[in-house]
DNA sequence: AAAACGGGGGC
DNA sequence: GCCCCAGTTTT
């Protein structure tokens, strides 16, 4: 099998899987601002909880006027209890300042995301492609993991893989690649603990081992 | 009880 | 490159 055949069949797979992941659609509205603040928010944290963080937030803020109203701890209050909550309560605070320096709408180039508070390459990339449809992949560690592991690319850090990963699929599957194996890297290829005798890769990954005692899929 | 975790930023 | 941020989950 190749990563391209592998991301197609684990795609349609992976709202099978154990506690099906929330679906990102459910807060998503296209909105550049409201997805770019929860792919803030997102990071380092499951699904659920910054979908719940997420409703909260929304319920008061609309836009960047909005958040410009609101205290670093009203926000705090909002957004907990997502990873690093305070960190991400202190840079969503100088969001709308800072997207005033870089024209007064959430950028659609990697360049003008990367000048906002809390937003690194990964998120960026998860920016293009959930706000504006870009061909983008976000290399987070659950990727670069499995990826390495297949064999596909050998990689040291997640811009060489997000590179090598660029080459070997089509445009139209860049966007499923994170998605795609965040829920298999959490549900089902846990580093510690692989469920292999559920995995639907068993037969084929030389990673596979031949016991697996937390299989109750 | 300790380590790891879907990342980013400051040094 | 190293270390911090933080609560939750896993080991």
């Amino acid at each position: 099998m190749d990563i391209e055949q592998i991301i197609n069949l684990l795609s349609k797979e992976v709202n099978t899987f154990q506690a099906p992941i929330k679906d990102f659609e459910k807060i998503q509205t296209k909105e550049p601002f409201k997805v770019l603040v929860a792919t803030i928010l997102s990071s380092r944290t499951k699904d659920e909880v910054t979908s719940q963080a997420a409703k909260r937030l929304f319920d008061r803020v609309k836009n960047p006027e909005d958040l410009e109203q609101l205290s670093v701890s009203e926000i705090e209050k909002l957004i907990y209890p997502v990873g690093f909550y305070r960190v991400k309560a202190r840079n969503l605070a100088r969001l709308p300042s800072a997207l005033k320096e870089v024209g007064g709408k959430v950028p659609d180039t990697m360049e003008e995301l990367l000048k906002l508070p809390g937003v690194g390459r990964k998120t960026a990339n998860l920016v293009l492609s959930r706000a504006f449809g870009k061909p983008a992949i976000c290399v987070d560690t659950h990727v670069h993991r499995l990826v390495n592991m297949w064999g596909f690319v050998h990689s040291k850090t997640p811009e060489q893989t997000e590179d090598a990963l660029k080459k070997l699929l089509p445009l139209h599957l860049w966007s499923q690649v994170n998605p795609t194996l965040v829920a298999f890297g959490q549900k089902v290829c846990k580093p510690k603990s692989p469920r292999c005798t559920c995995c639907p890769l068993s037969s084929w990954c030389s990673s596979s081992t031949i016991d697996d005692p937390n299989s109750s899929f």
